[in-house]
DNA sequence: AGCACGCCGACT
DNA sequence: GTCGGCGTGCTC
């Protein structure tokens, strides 16, 4: 009899792999093992036990495996259920989920050196040179095939290595190294009889001829009255122990040391499970959706901007916080778990752990570990998307905070998924509680809480004595064309910073991204610099003096000429938070002017410090992009000014509208949330679009209302559900000839309707000619039938052999 | 993902 | 000639 495992390998396959082992093998292994396994040439990868079983494959004689990794399984029947369902919903291969999921410090890959045999005696009379180099080398050290190219200093050495193989004279073996290594930390401890020292002067006189000692252990009766373990790096520093003298100090009995493997990442907080008291309306709230869970597991509660939602989810996760369960907090941003951890870990400290893709792999690799043995501290999980993949054991209670955000949404590499709508799937499967929240839920979450499908809780009043600000629009026309304006302000939001300044409150200014990217372009022939690998202008940065291309890198010299005509009249169009900083400071050189973009949050904690500068008052008026909408939580904003509304308006995306009411209604919550009594100036070139209304009432349901009568009429979500496919190629023939056929093929057999194929609005990027097709389909239960459909013709697309060299790739529900 | 194989252009 | 480029196909 033989035993057998199908293993997921981490690459984009579409079989699981299978590998033969031994009955003890068989017995032990479980599914959600990892294994070892050689595979292709001679490499040895990290593979995940899928199923174990006795069916000996027909077709080929499977290899053994090379080894175990663990005793213990690292994923499992839960993780692999909500991945195969990923893998089903999103398209994709098992293999691409597998490679999201995992730290990739679990996942080995082994490494090929070369050794040389000792025994074989060379002949010099049938050796090259380059082969004498590779042996004398290899007469040091085992080498990798790298260095070896290094050492001849050319590319192609494999049949040389092949060659002194064959001779006999080496070998090559693979070698598998952990990636993951625990971090070690030395403690040191005073012998206890020295705590009983009844006077500094008993310790004089004990050590009167050694001074260094008597000072450490001086230093650590002062600092350390209970005698604890103390870091031997803070001793290092403090009182100058260094490692002889510590060996020594230890073979007298003074002191003794330990090392013990320290998680990496840490909060450091003094805690108290108190939470905040609710008010009257945040207490309802919080009872209603308690109640409303009994009914229905998933609820979408609406509260306004400053209502206090996150003191709600403190209370919803303080009851869930027994009984060994897990909490998962998912938030769209890095930049913003930053935020919520601080506000957190006052109440809950030692239960919080935070996860997301900027952790580095170690720390990944512990968080994973902690939270499959449901420790302690990882009993609330803050995290971005990626954290929908740990591997829960109790988890009964998912939080998705901010649940409209489009960065829930993974655009590239695949599994191009949205971590709200898998935290949905996710919940199913661990039978857990999930609360979606938002001040302006996205529209298709409102339209399933409106039908039943989700329990629906709104919170309409705001927290405390903050009162709504006060919006207006003011229309950037009529200044512009009375020549009223001064550079990009109106006199109206002009003369309000005027006003907030001297009453020394604080002012934010949002430029959105769109606007920001600086284009240079000849006055005189209207010629705009281009990158020479994509469809899209260069960006001008001052900073180097150089144009940019945002997608491949490229970059070039700002020229003072037009390349085209020659002309020196060369213009900027486009402005941004640079442009805005620099007039500001020039109108109101007294105001403390700071920044806030992709340029200045460059570092780890560079968000953090403006932040903090700005609470502290250091900064008066604050430019900044997207970032500055979300989470600023200050007391002292009186004025929030949206520079130009009308590049988040119109872009060409079916949610257009809905970002906009979004963006703008976040950017007016900044303002006012205290006693102050905030403004918000929203500056436009079309102040009669009916949007501005709904921002102006800050009155979601309408907006809703409207929305989602053109949704239908125009066969968007809710109502219809999009597939995007995108194809490129360097060849722009083949890529026509391609797109019209697939265009072709999932027209036949279908009656819903198909869009395409179109040049997406960059169609170009790094020499890749680009083309889109889009398939709606009613949000009903058609939709398995569809997928079916694709996968077919996207199957027989893949088997086209002139088509090969163009890359094909499926988003499910697009942004 | 890695690696072998095979086809093709450009030079020691 | 052959070195090294890259496209293609396969891995239990």
């Amino acid at each position: 009899m033989s035993f057998y495992i199908d293993v997921l390998l981490p690459f984009s396959l579409k079989n699981f792999y299978t590998y033969r082992i031994s009955e003890k093998e068989f017995k032990f292994i479980e599914t959600g093992f990892r294994v070892l396994v050689p595979f292709g040439g001679k490499k040895i990868f990290t593979a995940i036990v899928i199923k174990k079983h006795k069916n000996n494959p027909d077709s080929y004689d499977p290899k053994e495996i090379f080894a175990f990794q663990d005793d213990l399984p690292i994923v499992d029947k839960n993780q692999l259920l909500f991945w195969e369902w990923m893998s089903n919903y999103y398209q994709c291969s098992m293999g691409n989920i597998l490679k999201a999921s995992i730290p990739s410090s679990f996942l080995l890959t082994s490494e090929t050196l070369l050794e040389k045999k000792q025994n074989k005696k060379i002949d010099y009379k049938k050796i090259s040179d380059e082969e004498i180099l590779i042996l004398d080398a290899l007469d040091i050290k085992k080498i990798k095939i790298d260095e070896v190219r290094s050492i001849l200093n050319k590319k192609n050495i494999l049949p040389i290595i092949d060659n002194l193989i064959k001779k006999g004279y080496i070998t090559s073996i693979e070698s598998i190294k952990e990636k993951y290594k625990p971090k070690y930390t030395k403690y040191i401890k005073l012998d206890n009889s020295f705590k009983k020292l009844k006077s500094t002067n008993e310790l004089q006189e004990k050590f009167k001829n050694s001074p260094r000692k008597r000072k450490i252990i001086q230093h650590i009766l002062e600092n350390n009255p209970d005698n604890d373990w103390i870091k031997y790096s803070l001793l290092k520093n403090e009182c100058k122990l260094n490692g002889s003298l510590l060996k020594k100090m230890i073979s007298l009995s003074i002191l003794s040391e330990k090392i013990v493997s320290e998680d990496r990442f840490k909060l450091k907080s003094d805690f108290n499970l108190e939470l905040f008291k609710l008010s009257n309306a945040q207490f309802e709230a919080k009872e209603k959706i308690l109640k409303v869970w009994e009914q229905n597991s998933i609820v979408l509660f609406e509260g306004v901007t400053s209502s206090g939602k996150t003191e709600i989810y403190s209370h919803l996760i303080n009851t869930y916080l027994k009984k060994e369960f897990q909490i998962l907090f998912m938030m769209p941003e890095i930049s913003l778990t930053i935020q919520m951890v601080s506000r957190l870990k006052k109440v809950f400290g030692k239960y919080l752990t935070v996860y997301h893709s900027k952790f580095s792999n170690q720390e990944r690799f512990e968080v994973w570990n902690s939270v499959i043995k449901n420790k302690e501290k990882a009993r609330i999980i803050v995290g971005a998307r990626s954290s929908i993949f740990l591997p829960f054991k109790n988890l009964k209670l998912v939080v998705v905070d901010e649940e409209h955000d489009s960065s829930f949404k993974q655009n590239n590499p695949a599994p191009r998924y949205n971590a709200r709508d898998c935290a949905i799937k996710l919940s199913k499967i661990h039978n857990a509680k999930l609360i979606l929240g938002s001040a302006t839920p996205s529209i298709e979450s409102k339209f399933n809480a409106l039908n039943k499908k989700y329990g629906y809780v709104k919170l309409t009043k705001k927290y405390g004595t903050s009162a709504p600000p006060e919006i207006k629009c003011i229309d950037m026309k009529i200044y512009y064309k009375a020549n009223k304006m001064r550079g990009l302000f109106t006199p109206e939001l002009y003369d309000a910073i005027e006003n907030k300044l001297a009453l020394n409150q604080q002012i934010l200014l949002f430029q959105n991204r769109r606007g920001y990217a600086p284009i240079i372009e000849c006055t005189l022939c209207g010629y705009i610099p281009k990158c020479v690998n994509c469809d899209v202008s260069l960006t001008f940065h001052q900073f180097s003096n150089s144009l940019k291309c945002h997608y491949c890198g490229f970059s070039e010299k700002n020229q003072k000429k037009c390349q085209k005509c020659g002309s020196i009249k060369i213009d900027m169009k486009g402005y941004g938070t640079q442009k805005i900083e620099e007039q500001i400071k020039s109108f109101f050189p007294n105001a403390k002017v700071d920044r806030m973009d992709w340029d200045t949050t460059r570092g780890k904690y560079s968000i953090d410090k403006i932040f903090e500068k700005f609470e502290n008052h250091k900064i008066d008026i604050l430019i900044g992009t997207q970032m500055i909408t979300k989470g600023l939580d200050f007391k002292n904003i009186g004025l929030v000014g949206v520079i130009n509304a009308d590049n988040i308006l119109f872009f060409p995306n079916f949610r257009a509208n809905e970002k906009a009411f979004q963006l703008l209604t976040q950017v007016s919550g900044r303002a006012g949330r205290s006693t102050i009594k905030g403004s918000v100036i929203i500056q436009t070139f079309s102040s009669d679009n009916k949007i501005f209304e709904f921002i102006k009432k800050q009155n979601h349901d309408d907006f809703y209302n409207k929305e989602i009568i053109e949704r239908k009429e125009f066969s968007y979500p809710p109502y219809y559900r999009l597939i995007k496919l995108t194809i490129k190629s360097k060849d722009l023939e083949i890529l026509k000839i391609a797109s019209d056929w697939l265009f072709q093929s999932l027209s036949n057999g279908l009656i819903y309707p198909i869009y395409g194929p179109f040049d997406p609005h960059i169609s170009r990027i790094k020499n890749e000619f680009i083309k889109q097709i889009l398939i709606k389909y009613p949000n009903t239960n058609v939709r398995n039938k569809i997928k079916r459909h694709l996968m077919k013709s996207m199957e027989s697309f893949e088997s086209i052999a002139k088509f090969r060299i163009v890359k094909l790739n499926v988003d499910i529900d697009p942004n």
